[in-house]
DNA sequence: AATCCGAACAACCGCGTGCGG
DNA sequence: ACCGCACGCGGTTGTTCGGAT
């Protein structure tokens, strides 16, 4: 298929970019949209490919994206979807308000792949390696990782559908702002993700037993395993929340996010009182649906015995219900992981039914 | 003070794919 | 149906910076 030039070959800058580009870009954007990447670099007056202002602007001079240090909760979540998606990065930052695919990416090569393997989990599988650290728990985390490859395959179709339907959203949602190009108080992800996720609703309803990752989850209410839900608008957080969220993200990123050497009481401890009141007070719908859940993943790295405790735990400071409590075996944690993995995700959810699948 | 080394991150490159002609 | 363009994605490389020696 026909591949545009390469930077190179028709003799445009490359490297890193000045301030002076970069105002340049901005501004043209501002004023007209990006509208075709290819024609943008000259009529903004930049020695550059299309490709090359495009990248910069989506990973970098884009006003809605979040800089910084990740914060723990980020962390876990990237970890927790990666588990899910692999290396979909793309993916994942939809489910990461604010944060680019690249930006995970090198999170994740930079970061957490590392912490990973440190403390003995392969990064690629999500598995304990060698035996080393587990213990008891080899089984039910080997049941669990069964659970996650079948689940990823099956992941990985909804995930088509969730792209299409992201592009659709997206195209609607930048009709609207593409010229104006206000700074998009959003969520990315509320739009791109929560209609395919829809579907996990309509399947949490129906308990669907199919030969497929569903048939490893079990939800028996409506909404169990579901976190509340903070209603937002269309494009995710409300413009209070997304104050809010501000706020709690910038009060996050102050605290100690290398939880690889976090002990297992210490993790018991995260999951507590202290943990629920600062972070599910905070009301951010992305934050509460994946407290309990990160540590609970967290602490099934660690020490997979604690998981039960774990569980009780995300169920209760969750929705009030003690059914968690229940999942003792293999299978129940796997369940149990997985549904917070999909209640994290769901937690996103806009209470709007999709457009279409 | 100079050098080395690793971490972090920005940017590039090639491929796959959707879409319009 | 085919072709080519444009774009998005993921892997990789290059550059910068800070700490250690």
């Amino acid at each position: 298929m026909g591949r545009s030039p390469c930077c190179d070959k028709i003799g445009l800058k490359k490297g890193p970019w000045t301030s002076e580009e970069d105002e340049k870009l901005l501004a043209y954007i501002e004023e007209h949209g990006h509208g075709s990447w290819r024609a943008l670099p000259s009529k903004a007056g930049l020695q550059r490919c299309g490709k090359s202002c495009r990248l910069r602007w989506t990973n970098y001079l884009r006003p809605d994206i979040k800089r910084g240090k990740f914060s723990l909760q980020e962390e876990q979540t990237i970890i927790q979807l990666h588990a899910l998606l692999g290396n979909r990065w793309s993916a994942i930052a939809t489910h990461l308000p604010r944060r680019t695919d690249n930006e995970i990416k090198n999170c994740w090569n930079t970061h957490l792949k590392k912490r990973l393997a440190k403390m003995g989990i392969d990064p690629v599988t999500h598995k304990a390696t060698n035996g080393a650290l587990i213990g008891t728990a080899d089984i039910k985390s080997a049941k669990a990782a069964a659970s996650l490859s079948h689940m990823a395959q099956w992941e990985s179709a909804r995930l088509e559908a969730e792209g299409r339907l992201a592009q659709e959203s997206k195209m609607r949602t930048s009709a609207s702002t593409q010229t104006s190009l206000h700074p998009q108080p959003m969520n990315p992800s509320a739009s791109a993700a929560s209609p395919c996720l829809d579907v996990l609703h309509a399947w949490q309803g129906a308990e669907i037993d199919l030969e497929s990752p569903t048939s490893t989850l079990t939800f028996t209410g409506s909404n169990s395993g579901m976190l509340p839900i903070q209603v937002t608008t269309s494009l995710g957080i409300s413009k209070s929340n997304s104050t809010m969220w501000q706020q709690t993200c910038d009060e996050l990123e102050g605290e100690e996010s290398e939880w690889k050497f976090l002990s297992k009481q210490q993790l018991q401890g995260l999951e507590g009182k202290e943990r629920g009141e600062d972070i599910i007070g905070s009301e951010q719908p992305w934050f509460t649906g994946m407290v309990g859940v990160g540590a609970g993943f967290t602490d099934m790295l660690l020490d997979g015995s604690s998981v039960h405790g774990t569980s009780e735990c995300w169920g209760e400071s969750s929705n009030g219900h003690a059914e968690h409590s229940n999942q003792v075996s293999g299978d129940g944690e796997s369940k149990t992981y997985w549904s917070g993995i999909l209640g994290m995700v769901n937690s996103e959810l806009p209470s709007q039914p999709p457009p279409l699948l």
